[in-house]
DNA sequence: TAGATTGTTAATCGATTAACAATC
DNA sequence: TAGATTGTTAATCGATTAACAATC
């Protein structure tokens, strides 16, 4: 068996991808680790490792084919296997998510809007119409949803996020200021806004010191 | 001088202050290491070693004020020190983020919101009117801005943050899928959507072969 | 005082970097 | 073949965990 992969390495697996897609645009179809090193800003040995967990995508004397790593990563992501997803929480934030997210293009497709409130249900998202929280679990089970992307309240989130995977959800994308108490099998990821701007606030406060 | 505290730690402090703040709604008036550990899911060790980055803010045989903790993870995430910010794009990303954040607690104090597009120039959102992108100099200048949240397209991205830079900006809490090209005595914190969605296509695709 | 729990030093573990043989 | 660059092993570095004396 595989050992497990560190998440040091998965989180820097998205990165790889960007600047990937970035030199297929200008053009360029090959690159060493060393090459990428110096835009990425990292080592090439810490290039070469990470991609050897997944294994050997070069080729020495050569390098790396831009193309073929970009779609091996992709690969790896899982982003050609789209899973399905709704959004929780028609919210601004909700709203600007449904309208400014490429959801294809990073490994889901968004088949739902949901919320609870009756001002909100039956109007509509860019192409989405808002559909009643009642109706989720038949929703779920019908379109064989994979994941949910949760924009409700603090209050309520961990209602909403136990409820859904009771239904079966196995993914969840938290932007609620609570951490979630899911069981272990099932994948969460939080978008923590105030904690990145606290973090960018101790960091302004650092650099300001270093002067 | 202090040794620089690594970004493991920096990461890790707006978590422990989310957690300490709702020991704080919950009544709890004192926490010793192992049971804020077991809370949160890390080593006892792990919250010591932290803290003593910063200085010794328990006793033994006690543990821990949490008002006291709370209190001094806000002053060192310089929470207490408001920093001014500024909106750079008003779109849908901009006009959610303005209207559900609460900046004043998490350190900043938002004092414009602007835009280049002369059809949402004048128009408001929430409280703020949006302003003329081509006025933001003076109004940097004039309100001693420190902060911009720049939720522009990928493609204008680095420009508006290279100029911003000139104008004096010291801090940029990005939204684009691009990373900014700014000087190294600027703070930058990114929030990559994307990156997120992938690394949870990933994580559920790893959680299933796990079964 | 006895018990609890810190602050801090030492040990361990894991991640990053360096080095180099393999090979295109 | 000679040069380049990988994949991989070994060395280093840093972060996490364990242990315990200090002390409330």
């Amino acid at each position: 068996m595989k050992r497990k992969v560190s998440d040091s390495v998965i989180n820097r697996l998205p990165r790889y991808y960007r600047y990937l897609g970035e030199l297929i645009s200008s053009g360029c179809g090959r690159i060493s680790s060393k090459a990428l090193s110096e835009k990425m800003n990292i080592t090439a040995s810490q290039i070469r490792q990470d991609l050897n967990c997944f294994g050997g995508f070069g080729q020495q004397g050569y390098g790396y084919n831009v193309n073929n790593l970009y779609d091996e990563i992709g690969k790896i992501l899982g982003i050609n296997k789209k899973k399905t997803a709704i959004l929780v929480g028609a919210g601004n934030m909700g709203k600007a998510l449904v309208l400014n997210t490429n959801f294809e293009k990073r490994g889901f497709s968004l088949k739902g809007v949901f919320d609870a409130d009756k001002e909100k249900i039956g109007t509509t998202v860019g192409d989405y119409e808002i559909l009643d929280y009642a109706g989720i679990e038949d929703f779920i089970k019908e379109n064989n949803i994979e994941m949910a992307i949760i924009t409700v309240s603090k209050a309520s989130v961990n209602q909403v996020a136990n409820e859904l995977e009771e239904m079966g959800i196995k993914g969840f994308l938290n932007f609620s200021y609570a951490e979630l108490n899911t069981s272990d099998h099932i994948a969460v990821e939080n978008i923590h806004l105030s904690d990145s701007l606290m973090r960018l606030s101790y960091k302004m406060a650092e650099k300001e010191a270093e002067c």
